[in-house]
DNA sequence: GAGGGTTGAATTGTTCAACACTTGACTTCT
DNA sequence: AGAAGTCAAGTGTTGAACAATTCAACCCTC
């Protein structure tokens, strides 16, 4: 009998899985509060089960606690978005200066993500257009084989797609952005990791401006 | 009166700190198992309360979960190390050059801590010793002005330290890292930054090196 | 005696109900 | 209005209960 293949989930992590996926569908938006009673009931557990679930997702980034004043969706500042990027830049960019001759594995599964990217976009779903984008990114980390990392990147990414998933709406042009994933996977399967680098230092840029200036607009409507 | 004077933590992250300490002294060594119902009552506080701090740790990876099998102190693998030191060099290198001139507040911290690390080990305290040594590298990371670093950084260190901590009583000289810190410290304060890089990065081979070392010994005598 | 199933105590996972404490809004008083 | 008091709603924490699972001891068969 496999060992990996068994599945014994914790009910508070399936919770935690569901909000999770919740806020990153941005169907639970940020600053909603969650409230432990109703929250619990509509999803059958208990009270205790839920406040698990969402310590977990408060330590993930998703939720911020307030001592006696409950769990709210976070709300991404302009800083925060800055303070990501800085660390996409520090990361990516190494990560894809190491993609040597090891990435073998992860060049089909950049491609599938590339193509997923690619159908949403056409089919004007930016939900999902917004997944297959930061799942690139996620993958391009696999190249310098470090699980801490990682799942660390996969949490910053998570925060950063709830901010766009929220934007995306009156985004100018989600799908603008197609061509520099496209550009980059090709430079990356033809092995010229330093072109691709630069390619990759401007679409970081021109994205980071993007989000910018939407949530500066957004911020003003207020 | 002032907002950030005010402690309110709950009980539940209390209990968290408690443990983190006592993994982190060594008091708790790797494998250690933690039973719920003699652990919360000999800090006196709930079973639930005991099971969100033991969440907490679990989520920070001082401890790990096993469904029905209960926590135990994570225990770190060569594997592990490797990683890290990968982490520390993609991150403390690039903090050191990124020090151009912002660096005024975080130059008298950084002495605190080389002079307590002198001390410590003055003192055969080994267990400060890690502390500072620890404490003094974090510090680096602060040049680089991200919050969502640090806290990676302090968690990534933190898995270190526990490693770091168990071994230490039997390590050939845990003081001879001294004068690379010292060496470090005075290169920053000059300026040489890329001297300074070069240091420290032989400076992490070392240390990585003598782990290692060290925590094979332990391996094999088992 | 080795291997394989069975039983049962111990431990964790989850629920429930209760109460203390905090918050924020509402009311009241001046 | 503004300050002080009041109160309901919500969170923080507890204790007890039950269900599910593990682990070891035991028994049986061969």
């Amino acid at each position: 009998m496999e060992h990996s293949q068994i599945h014994r989930v914790s009910v508070a992590d399936q919770v935690a899985s569901v909000l999770r996926q919740r806020i990153l569908n941005g169907e639970l938006r940020p600053g909603t509060p969650l409230q432990e009673v109703p929250l619990s009931a509509s999803l059958g557990v208990s009270r205790n089960t839920m406040r698990e679930a969402t310590r977990i997702l408060s330590l993930e980034g998703l939720l911020k606690r307030s001592v006696h004043r409950g769990v709210a969706v976070s709300q991404l500042s302009l800083k925060d978005v800055q303070e990501i990027y800085q660390l996409r830049r520090m990361l990516e960019i190494p990560a894809i200066l190491a993609a040597k001759s090891n990435h073998t594995d992860v060049l089909p599964e950049l491609q599938n993500a590339l193509e997923g990217y690619e159908g949403a976009v056409r089919r004007r779903d930016w939900v999902r257009a917004v997944e297959f984008d930061l799942q690139f990114h996620s993958l391009l980390i696999r190249f310098l084989h470090n699980r801490r990392l990682e799942s660390f990147y996969q949490r910053v990414i998570g925060e950063l797609r709830m901010g766009m998933v929220l934007v995306d709406r009156r985004h100018d042009d989600p799908g603008g952005l197609v061509p520099a994933h496209r550009k980059i996977w090709q430079l990356l399967a033809a092995g010229k990791l330093k072109q691709c680098a630069t390619v990759l230092a401007r679409h970081l840029d021109d994205s980071e401006l993007r989000l910018s200036k939407v949530m500066t607009e957004i911020s003003k409507k207020r």
